[in-house]
DNA sequence: TACAAATGTCAAGCTAGCTTTACTTTTATT
DNA sequence: AATAAAAGTAAAGCTAGCTTGACATTTGTA
């Protein structure tokens, strides 16, 4: 899976900090979510589809398997 | 999270173990999503997603939190 | 009503997603 | 160049998502 995480948080000026709380997690879960260490829980991804106004599949991107 | 699994998998005839079998995991997993025991990982969605030919959006309903 | 197929329950174990803490490196601004 | 803010790294611990296996119950049909 990839994600355009990081585009969105610096297309919207928030610092790791910021949209970690925005999006109720760690800092450390924004890093290794841009840094594709793993990927987001499913409620995570609907809390960052709706806080970008987005779809979770705009966001996160699915590579076939 | 509420979904539609049971209802889409009923819809397009498949018992549960062939729905398993269809997304890769055990039968059990399909069980316990049935039942909203937990939620998917968002792997699994995208896969149930691709499988139905429906968003992640529409299978699975995020309650606000 | 017997039998098989489908569904459900229980429990123990593994790993991915997330947390916290503490420290280092990079980037920007003065 | 000094400082502070932001970003990155590392490691240990917790829990949700998933697995396997064995057994019980429900449903459908011969």
């Amino acid at each position: 899976m990839k994600n355009i995480l990081e585009e969105l948080r610096i297309k919207n000026g928030f610092t790791q900090q910021e949209l970690a709380e925005k999006l109720e997690v760690s800092r450390q879960t924004i890093i290794s979510l841009e840094q594709g260490r793993y990927n987001p829980s499913i409620i995570l991804a609907f809390k960052t589809a709706r806080l970008f106004g987005l779809t979770i599949e705009e966001i996160f991107i699915y590579e076939e398997g």
